[in-house]
DNA sequence: CGCTTTTGACCGGCGC
DNA sequence: GCGCCGGTCAAAAGCG
């Protein structure tokens, strides 16, 4: 079940040869996974030894015999059946996703027409195109009333020999001279449809005009792309990302003893994606990793985490946004899961605020995970929130998704409510995204909905790049892991724990991106202890990264 | 033998 | 113009 988060993301022949001698996982596959019951469990050995028994056996071994295939065969039926509801149900999830998705991004295209700029146009062709990584374009339009320049900052990208630009491709409108009023942050567009407090405003002022800076610079120069800097404690010499990556450099930078190694991504030959790896010199405990670009071809499972997060941070820092921190949080809970699942050791890490920096030759967002986690219990609105979650059933009667900007009504806020639910979010998971919510209240001086889940629906469908770290969290999970409650099943939780005992398995389950899951999930639980510990035996565990 | 890593050289941007 | 510095290149070395 671990193997393939374990894996690195070259995945390489082995995952394949898995993936097609049993683990295979598609949106067609429940013949397969019918094939796997039938191979691993006991019922078919029990077929296959009754010719055997042969004409030698008794008659009441015989009977015997009968007894217990009639027995199984009808354990069998209970367990097609119930792959079939559990198929059933993940592809209508899938279908309501597809379509939400579509819709989404219908209201983009609407978005981009009202604003008339053609550039966005490759921004949707790239929405199309990579189906895979639609999750991961996080690009939004932020426009400022009554500012009649438009700056394209990202040109860089754009430029890039027409490299896809997945997550960081996005327009900001500002005035012509970089500088914004007050006024104007005081008064947003009514896209945002949330104000900003005067101080907020005022850093937000600052931060926006230092992007802006950063972005006229970017835009002379279109070598310059946005960097994210992720800060993490990390035995290893690299953090397993998930990715291939191939050292080509190695450099003492000033400042700092500790060399900084220069990584490209091998995945794709093409891929413009680079990666600068160094020990922080005050603590050498932590790990600093830099990214920059965009990969431009499809990513492991395990990779989409970090990508998606890097995104986010790339799209907040693009946009200037302070609120998209929520974004962020969003995304980095996933890396969160993800960087227990992959460390070495088990280790928890956590969200402080991203810091946007100004690097003297390209804007970098800087993501520190090694701060410790804020109490979960001190806001007691979680609480709430939580138990509303928990509270929900595990499949859910409607599962749909919808980003509309159109209706914010409580019924509907429920209906997301399920549909978070029906994931089964982790705790973490749905703390995130309640403290998004909570930062986006905080910053809204406008009369605060009294129902909180209505509030958060307002929030969610008020910002396109919440609703894109929402999609991406989403479409992440439900490529992990589908319909809910697997990770739950005892098979899966032993593993958890036997591999990470110190971990707390509800936090970080949801970081699972591994096609074993998948399959598994099609299995009832009665059926797991069969299959989990033979794709634990097979687990090879390689990781690329551990290897620099 | 092929792939990856190492490491010194080289290049370009930036500040003085 | 010069030097510093970050980043990249590419030949050599290492490794399986």
């Amino acid at each position: 079940m671990e193997l393939a988060s374990e894996r690195s993301g070259d995945g390489g022949s082995g995952l394949k040869e898995e993936k097609r001698s049993e683990y295979s996982v598609g949106d067609d596959d429940g013949h397969h996974k019918q094939e796997i019951i039938v191979e691993e469990a006991p019922v078919a050995n029990t077929e296959r030894s009754i010719p055997e028994a042969g004409p030698s056996a008794s008659t009441s071994q015989k009977e015997k015999v009968d007894e217990e295939l009639e027995t199984t065969k009808a354990e069998m039926g209970v367990v097609r059946e119930e792959n079939e509801r559990l198929k059933m149900s993940l592809n209508k999830i899938m279908n309501e996703y597809r379509t939400l998705e579509m819709q989404f991004q219908d209201i983009l295209k609407q978005g981009t027409k009202k604003n008339g700029d053609k550039g966005n146009e490759k921004h949707e062709e790239i929405l199309e195109e990579s189906d895979d990584l639609v999750s991961l374009s996080l690009g939004r339009v932020r426009s400022i009333p009554k500012n009649d320049e438009k700056m394209k900052v990202c040109k860089a990208l754009k430029d890039e020999k027409g490299d896809l630009s997945l997550g960081l491709e996005f327009k900001f409108e500002t005035s012509k001279s970089g500088s914004i009023t007050e006024a104007n942050l005081t008064n947003p567009s009514p896209e945002n449809s949330y104000e900003v407090p005067k101080e907020e405003a005022v850093e937000t002022l600052k931060t926006m005009r230092d992007t802006c800076t950063e972005d006229e610079a970017a835009q002379q120069n279109p070598a310059k792309k946005p960097r994210v800097c992720v800060r993490a404690r990390c035995d290893t010499p690299t953090m397993n990302d998930g990715c291939q990556w191939r050292k080509y450099g190695q450099k003492i930078a000033k400042g700092n003893p500790c060399p900084r190694a220069y990584y490209r991504c091998t995945i794709a030959p093409s891929c413009p994606v680079r990666k600068q790896v160094q020990r922080c010199a005050e603590d050498m405990s932590i790990l600093i990793t830099t990214y920059e670009g965009t990969h431009n071809h499809t990513l492991p499972p395990s990779a989409t985490a970090m990508a998606s997060t890097t995104s986010a941070a790339a799209s907040m820092l693009l946009s200037g946004s302070s609120i998209s921190s929520a974004t962020t949080a969003t995304n980095l809970d996933n890396l969160n899961f993800y960087l227990s699942d992959h460390a070495s050791k088990p280790r928890q890490l956590y969200l402080s605020n991203p810091a946007l920096s100004s690097s003297p030759s390209h804007p970098t967002i800087t993501l520190d995970l090694t701060s410790p986690p804020p109490s979960s219990s001190s806001s007691s609105p979680f609480v709430r929130f939580t138990s509303t979650f928990n509270n929900q059933p595990r499949y859910p009667s409607s599962s749909s998704l919808s980003f509309s900007n159109t209706t914010t009504t409580q019924p509907y806020g429920h209906r997301n409510m399920n549909i978070l639910s029906g994931v089964n979010f982790g705790r973490q998971q749905v703390e995130s995204i309640y403290q998004s919510y909570m930062q986006k209240i905080n910053s809204n001086n406008t009369a605060v909905p009294a129902d909180t889940i209505s509030a958060a629906t307002k929030v969610i469908t008020a910002d396109p790049t919440f609703q894109s770290a929402l999609a991406a969290a989403l479409t992440s999970f439900i490529g992990n892991q589908g319909v809910s409650g697997v990770e739950e099943s005892l098979g899966q939780k032993m593993k958890w724990e036997e591999a990470f005992p110190a971990s707390n398995s509800s936090k970080v389950i949801n970081g699972f991106a591994s096609s074993q899951t998948k399959s598994l999930m099609f299995l009832p639980p009665s059926s797991l202890p069969f299959s989990t510990p033979k794709s634990a035996s097979a687990s090879p565990a390689h990781n690329s990264d551990a290897t620099d």
